[in-house]
DNA sequence: CCGAGTTTGTTCTCCCGTTCACAAGTTCCT
DNA sequence: AGGAACTTGTGAACGGGAGAACAAACTCGG
């Protein structure tokens, strides 16, 4: 109460500094959302998206807060309401151009992943370096040389771009990203890339995820570490 | 420094507590350790593994000494050594058998991950629910009817689960895991997953990491678009 | 053997994120 | 209308991780 008319955020520039870690826990958000929505749902307290969502309800709510005030004490979120303010907020009401390099297995299942329109996605364009692979067609976008990338990225506005090569040639290709305008990279290539100031990365990497698993499972198996326990007899709790 | 044992339940000591951020990214400076070795290089300093695996060499030096003292002042690192202790702690050094349900588009890339067994996890299945994509053959695996999944989890000891189905059949999968007696299971499917105490689960989701991205990339946009905002509002930056 | 130069391991401080707890606001029932 | 029940939004406490800084330990040259 000692802070009252400090704080002076029009509606507008709400988008201030949310936390990276709320940052991160808002697409879950969405996704709970539309489903309530496909369920008929009109309204939901915080309690109930939050299960949803898999998290604490406190947190939930402490998140929802950095966006505004969207909810109604006694009663709880309109469902529509706070799914079209939580897309707004990060940004996927507007189309997003994006191109993907690297048309091997995984960049084929990118490619076909459906998840990418339903969500303001559109791939514009799929690159190989391999000659042989332009000109094949994935999910109805055909298959360019990677040396186009400058021209497609001007041409569509693409800000965000998909990294799917080998590792050893991810760093190239990112480079030549930065260099064609893109400011965003996904990299799926288990490879640490190096890029500028001002261009953000975020990686996937199914080898790390695995030993992180095989960590934890260790450890498990650990305390466990008996040959002479009747099998069965598993510590599931 | 093992005077006192501040806990009861671990007779073996091996078991330490390392915080979470840090097992995150040993299996970076593993990677980065093998590449290292690739290269012929026999010793490191903290400097140059930190420069390779793409953070400040503090916090290096900070997660490998809660590994132990594997370093020798005023030398560096022997790279052999560091990265088998690494593995050994990670639990890379022996074999992981690993089954993977769901052999879509994303499936058959995970399959062909040649990444897999290079860093000790081992595909002993492919399953999907489809009876007639059994009989089929990915990256020289048989795929198998997923009623299977019980006996061979018990057959080969499987720990660890990948699910790369549809969002809707995620749970149900996950569920069978769990009765099967996997303790660790890696979620390509967009969705939250419960799961009972004691069970691992880590998720890889593409829309969320593209919202996440596009959140930045929509903020970077606004700062650039300056409106009718007259000077005067406090600087924020 | 000694001192200068290196590099690790660790301590200390600061900051971010999580969680608790509760005031403020809404609805419903009597 | 008024109180009971409910739910949000947020201040405050707490815990964990990041980074700076430094003492301890090692090598090397003279």
């Amino acid at each position: 109460m000692e802070s009252e008319a400090v704080s002076e955020r029009t509606p507008t520039d709400a988008a201030r500094d949310i936390p990276e870690a709320t940052v991160a826990r808002l697409p879950v958000y969405l996704r709970a959302l539309v489903s309530l929505a496909e369920a008929g749902t009109a309204t939901c307290s915080s309690e109930e998206l939050a299960t949803a969502a898999g998290v604490n309800s406190a947190k939930l709510r402490k998140d929802l807060s950095y966006l505004g005030s969207y909810g109604t004490r006694g009663v709880g979120y309109d469902v529509e309401y706070l799914r079209y303010q939580i897309s707004r907020e990060i940004g996927v009401e507007q189309d997003w151009p994006v191109v993907i390099v690297g048309i091997g297995n995984l960049g084929h299942a990118l490619a076909s992943f459906s998840g990418f329109r339903s969500r303001g996605f559109r791939v514009v364009a799929l690159l190989d370096a391999d000659p042989d692979r332009a000109g094949e067609e994935v999910a109805g976008v055909a298959v360019r040389p990677f040396a186009d990338l400058a021209s497609i990225v001007r041409e569509h506005g693409v800000a965000i771009g998909v990294i799917s090569t080998p590792a050893r040639a991810a760093q190239d290709v990112a480079d030549a990203m930065v260099e064609a305008g893109i400011g965003s990279i996904l990299n799926f290539a288990p490879t640490v890339l190096a890029v500028p100031e001002g261009v953000d990365v975020r990686k996937v990497d199914l080898s790390i995820e695995l030993q992180i698993l095989a960590y934890h499972e260790q450890r498990k198996g650990l305390g466990a570490m008996v040959e002479d326990l009747p099998a069965g007899a598993g510590g599931a709790r």
